[in-house]
DNA sequence: TCAATAAGTGTTAATATTACATTTATTTGC
DNA sequence: GCAAATAAATGTAATATTAACACTTATTGA
């Protein structure tokens, strides 16, 4: 019977992902300057079409290789945008995904190749398509989940100081936080380990580091809470 | 030069509706028995393909439309299921939107074509492909929702109860809640009119109706704030 | 040794949330 | 017409959470 299986109605799937990382500093997303047309020179997301044989989320994990050479990246899916004209080529209908690495573990060539480049939030350049959308769709969803699941751990070194994680806190909620209340905050998630050793590059006194305990940031991440900033 | 534009990868796209509604006791979902296959004769959400010339928002609404006779229905997109073998007739993806509507305000001759019937959340049946997972999904976003948005406009009579907005949070919560702390909640939120009028049908007494202020509500469901019941 | 720098640390006040019980208005049955 | 029954309406006190806030400590280098 096949009822509604109309070839003609068949469309171009794409996926486009936005990459987030952070620099100690600010908040980053990972773009591509196009060398192909439509939109040639322009920025960009990186994406790519689904094929025939994955899933949106293989394709998503595909095209954040291609781009970093990273595997098993966090991402999650956000929205599939769907103008009729939003791909001037083709009827395209696109599914976001937002990812966050680390932002020293990516590999130099490979975003050379692509003429990628790291943009703070607040200076990143206007985007092809509806990537506008999609990368303010993303910022938003990641400061919502700020408050329902640690965040942290994709996007800071395996080391890091009190005072980094208050930064990324910072960075991605573009507000800045007290620093007692912070630590409060932080220590009674109860998912730090607090390391013996010291960062001695920040100030003479040094500050000591601290670790995620993966189980239960996993478990947290899993069993969301409420975290108030 | 259409770089990567295989006409192989082509898919299918459909959309499938999650409609929640409320009769006074419990949250409900509308369902449809298939009427044709595969899975005919088991239970199903509503859905259609994506047509050539609409957006995914379009064709939830046309779906949404065909069974219940409604416009303008609230909805919201939820996730795109991609598993490559879940539609075993030919590979489609499906992005499903859940939608809420007033009961009592749909046409009754549309869902007997269907089939439709609707069933409270703690006896839907089992759902043909990844259905269960899309229902599983729009509980979960639709009680988040709660916290972040008000909701009960689209599910309430013009005219309602406190009572029955509370019966309707606690259908969504599946839990009690208290009516004291209720009221002086919802009350803060301020987006309700009282009327004069009074409700005689539950009690000797009555108790006074009320009104969403359209305006405030709106306000709010926009400008998102945060309710915790 | 002191000046400079960032780290580390607790308490109090304000606000938000929860728990909880009595009175009120009206109808109906006696 | 009075009593009983029913659900509505209402406020306060206790507890928990959040926000505001400033001084001491360790170390280096001038």
């Amino acid at each position: 019977m096949n009822r509604g299986y109309n070839q003609a109605d068949k469309v171009f799937l794409a996926v486009d992902c936005i990459i987030f990382g952070f620099d100690n500093e600010d908040l980053k997303v990972l773009l591509i300057k196009r060398d192909f047309e439509p939109e040639k020179g322009k920025w960009s997301l990186m994406g790519g079409f689904l094929k025939k044989d994955e899933t949106l989320n293989d394709a998503a994990s595909r095209i954040l290789f291609k781009l970093t050479g990273m595997h098993n990246i966090y991402m999650e899916q956000l929205y599939s945008f769907s103008e009729v004209n939003r791909d001037p080529v083709a009827r395209t209908i696109s599914t976001s995904y937002y990812a966050i690495i680390n932002i020293e573990k990516h590999n130099e060539e490979l975003i050379a190749n692509y003429e990628a480049k790291w943009f703070s939030l607040s200076k990143a350049p206007h985007l092809i398509f509806d990537h506008d959308e999609m990368l303010g769709r993303a910022i938003r969803r990641l400061r919502r989940r700020t408050s329902i699941s640690p965040i942290g751990f994709e996007l800071l070194p395996e080391k890091f100081t009190m005072r980094q994680l208050q930064k990324l806190y910072e960075a991605i909620l573009d507000k800045e936080l007290d620093k007692r209340n912070f630590i409060n905050k932080i220590n009674s998630m109860d998912i730090l380990i607090k390391l013996k050793e010291k960062d001695m590059s920040s100030s003479t006194k040094g500050s000591y580091l601290f670790m995620f305990d993966q189980e239960k940031y996993d478990d947290k991440q899993t069993n969301n809470f409420y975290l108030k900033l």
